[in-house]
DNA sequence: TGTACATCAGTGAACGCGCGTTCACTGATGTAC
DNA sequence: TGTACATCAGTGAACGCGCGTTCACTGATGTAC
């Protein structure tokens, strides 16, 4: 995936370069935050005059926005990886969910970041909407799976489901996950935190009957 | 110098120019962000030279410290108002909490976003950790009371409970409650999600058995 | 196979802008006597 | 009560900086014939 990076100096042309800035956007991104991300630096960081990134990108929004919807992208398949169609067994597979989402957020927080802390508008740039509505849609079915196996008297609405474990999931990660030093410590980890919180959220349901996990 | 509010200009002196300056900073980051927020806007809008506002502040960290401070502490009034010490009856007050959460990221965006969405290091400012420790001891202590009122064997940790609510309040907040043109539309109100969410979860803990309050 | 030409992708210089920050200053306010 | 003086709080000019953006340009690449 790195693309770009030995002494492959390709002259005039850089040959690479909207790889190479999305790269730069990243790195830029982890280090100082999305707010901390400048054209002009990333166009520094690729080697190119700070004149190139514009045969590319309309503007730092627009890049960014790209940055957000490959996150999405790559989100959405890990995400679709841990559940794995509900096997072995749903319960557990949701649970796997859980963790993949936080795990996406502690190994990825640059995308994370460009996903869920700008405030770049989704119609603004049609892909994104798309995109991110491809990685929720990966919960909301999850959530119907798991709703399906339910008496029909105690069935909730598989989308109120999905919003809820969504909410959960990114409250966590955002509040306890990332590397900032601002963050709060926590008396257990932030994975344990969000499987203990699925499990009686579950549990309620009558799924995962009552047993604590080992 | 359009002058200041109404006309109370003070000549020399500006009087209340850290205030001032607070106020500036809550309307700056309401319009544009934390990130859209500098020194030099927020003394033009109190009217005053940029120079100044170096009087009372350190640096643009330091004076957003001070708004997350303030709004840590309007917020845990808010949810120690809305909790009232359990009355008249805990789950509800529970609920009557989780509402008043949402009211508050409705209502006051740009705290909201001072406390939550900015990268200062809790460290760096000191009275910031006390504050939002504050905030969520209203939360841990209503937790204890809720879990005071279970068996023994199924009453979990308080301080879990307090995190797990907390997480999905924060979660149902910044993903779906914030003004933003960037957030997507729920098929329900944030407060019905955040309120079927926490009956869910207590009636997990054998609280609020089952029943769908009116 | 070679050449002329079109198109593409990056250059480098320049510009205007707003920001952070410093500095010596000065008007306003408070206080000792 | 008046006056001298100290301290406080804001001024205004200045600086260096990095950014966004533009422009005419040019080297590299692709293609028609």
């Amino acid at each position: 995936m790195s693309g770009t990076h030995q002494g492959e100096r390709r002259g005039y042309h850089h040959g690479n370069l909207r790889e190479a800035l999305l790269d730069a956007a990243l790195e830029l991104i982890a280090a100082k935050g999305p707010a901390g991300f400048t054209i002009a630096e990333a166009a520094r960081l690729a080697g190119v005059s700070p004149a190139a990134p514009y045969r590319h990108f309309r503007d730092a929004d627009d890049l960014i926005a790209e940055v957000a919807v490959r996150g999405f992208t790559k989100f959405a398949d890990a995400l679709a990886h841990a559940w794995n169609d509900g096997r072995p067994e749903p319960v557990r597979a949701f649970e796997a969910l859980g963790r993949a989402y936080l795990a996406f957020a502690r190994q990825e927080p640059a995308f994370y970041a460009a996903m869920f802390e700008t405030r770049i508008a989704a119609e603004s740039h049609p892909g994104l909407q798309a995109a991110g509505d491809r990685a929720f849609a990966v919960l909301r079915d999850a959530s119907e799976r798991l709703s399906a196996g339910l008496p029909r008297a105690s069935r909730p609405p598989p989308l109120m489901m999905a919003l809820h474990i969504w909410s959960l999931s990114h409250g966590i990660a955002s509040l306890f996950v990332r590397g900032d030093p601002s963050r709060r410590k926590l008396p257990m980890s932030a994975e344990d935190l969000l499987e203990a919180g699925v499990l009686l959220y579950l549990q309620s349901l009558g799924l995962a009957g009552g047993h604590q996990s080992p």
